[in-house]
DNA sequence: AATAAAATGAGAATTATTCTCAAATTTGCT
DNA sequence: AGCAAATTTGAGAATAATTCTCATTTTATT
């Protein structure tokens, strides 16, 4: 296999790991184009995307349109509020991962997604 | 508060209703049409939207663009085909949505969503 | 260094969803 | 039942997110 490298995938890579935000691919496009201002955008849609099928990344679907991408590849959980649609990690109870992780493997499912529905912070007080 | 009902409410949600293929609202205005042929698309999407509002149906977020419906709202789990992007239902541990339902009240989160990724039986054949 | 393979940037194209608004339906009242 | 106010509709335009195309550049292989 050739290629699988390029200045652009690892910048793009450095600024999602740069993050706690699980931002959309136009948070990535705007942050890498400080570094990088030719940049196109479409090299970061594909690249996301590729970061996710080496594994070395999360897509995380939500509500609110945009696709939210995450370098945090261990086992854990997420809010997203409901209103604002913002992605947050949340406090990852190891026995329910461990719990999962069995489930998951009897059943010969590849994965699981849990996520919580939680009104954050901000949206709460400008209400 | 007036309004809240209409026919064409009615029998989008009757459509839904119908199916276990959680739907988008493309297959739910093919649907529609069968029975209304002048309905139109964009009441289609309100009233889906209207539905989960009034807590008679679920969306479900997953990547492959669309979104998806489900007028079942019990708690339960789905898988995800990651090539086809087919939702399915699929057996539900009670003691596992107990633990959920448990957890996610001690968290004062409103709600949860556990999906599994499985490559579905179609996509497996076709390989 | 030469060649093949893969990735890029720009913008066009596509897809899904939301918005706008005049007309129609539904609701609440008398 | 009849009427005014409120809500909802259908059609198409508008928007937003993502994917595609393709000529050029970069990376990998010899």
């Amino acid at each position: 296999m050739a290629g699988n490298y390029s200045v652009q995938r690892e910048t793009i890579y450095q600024a999602l790991k740069s993050t706690k935000i699980h931002p959309s691919a136009d948070w990535v496009y705007a942050r890498c184009r400080e570094k990088m201002p030719g940049i196109g955008l479409a090299t970061v849609y594909r690249n996301l995307e590729a970061l996710v099928e080496q594994g070395r990344a999360i897509k995380i679907n939500v509500a609110q349109g945009k696709d939210r991408y995450d370098a945090d590849i261990s086992p854990h959980f997420h809010t997203v509020c409901p209103v604002c649609g913002k992605v947050s990690d949340c406090e990852t109870d190891e026995d329910i991962v461990a719990l999962l992780e069995r489930e998951c493997g009897k059943r010969g499912y590849q994965g699981w997604s849990l996520v919580f529905t939680d009104v954050c912070p901000d949206c709460r007080t400008n209400k």
